[in-house]
DNA sequence: AACCCTATGTCAAACTGTTGACATGAGGCA
DNA sequence: TGCCTCATGTCAACAGTTTGACATAGGGTT
């Protein structure tokens, strides 16, 4: 035997590849957007409040893959820094409705060029069909593994 | 105008798709080795030092994506655990080459299958030739965010 | 009505991971 | 030799996130 019967190549593992290619784009968001005065996770919540206004703090968690309580500060940073708003009580329920202030949408958009301009040179390779298919994939990959049928905060 | 000029749809950027594969993946994994008594960090850390045994903090740290500080205190859990050892000096230079020992290689046998099991269930509705299409996309699509050459501890 | 179950917001503690800094060893170069 | 640069290991301080817990609001069910 010239192997100790190791398991695959973990480079061939699309696990590994995923890990990997997400690590790549956490860092050059993260890069691009420190000069926007924001992070990663602070932009997913505005761009999620600007395409569904008046999503509330668990959904908004959710819709960014992180624990209601991470997102409770998060949001509290936001509020601070005036750009995202929440009535004082529930107008129905414990759910707070937030919505994006002014500057709030301003500084989205601002960032939102630089970000898309990242997803742009990372699918630079793939035309129109096969970046259709690896999004059908990722999808149906992520079904797989979470068979929840998922309230879909990124849906209509 | 119906829609107040939003940016595209959230779920159909590549970088969406990949956080949210990538979210459940990590949650699966996590659940999966629990029962292994070892974290999904823990279990890269293992699975890179099985493939290239001999592997430095700084090397490891770079193949799973973390800080060498990181690192390094996995390596010290691991260490206590007994299921990786380093010398007590450098043989040469500052780095100490990191090796499995036996149980540490037992553990990570028994933790593997579990894990491939994921793989496995996340990659089952594609044929070979997609998932080999696939890998591809992934590796282009980091090599395209990330310019740097790699010294690639993944590689032969 | 009374009860149960679920979901939400929020507080506190614990953990994990990061940034920043420093000393050590190796190699290149004047 | 001396100096510069780079990589490594490690320490300390910090930020971000998670886990656990609790009270509140609403919808069912009996």
């Amino acid at each position: 035997m010239r192997q100790v019967s190791n398991g695959a190549d973990l480079g061939r593992l699309v696990g590994y590849q995923l890990k990997r290619v997400q690590a790549a784009l956490r860092s050059a968001m993260d890069a691009a957007l420190r000069p926007h005065d924001l992070t990663t996770p602070q932009y997913a919540c505005l761009e999620l409040l600007d395409q569904r206004p008046g999503l509330s703090n668990a959904e908004l968690a959710r819709g960014a893959f992180v624990t209601r309580q991470s997102m409770n500060v998060l949001l509290r940073n936001l509020e601070d820094a005036g750009l995202v708003e929440r009535p004082a009580s529930a107008p129905q329920g414990r759910a707070l409705p937030t919505t994006l202030t002014a500057e709030g949408r301003a500084r989205l958009v601002a960032a939102r060029g630089d970000v898309l301009e990242i997803e742009q040179r990372m699918t630079a390779h793939l035309d129109a069909e096969q970046a259709d298919l690896l999004l059908g994939h990722l999808e149906r990959m992520t079904d797989a593994l979470d068979p929840r049928p998922r309230d879909s905060p990124t849906l209509t």
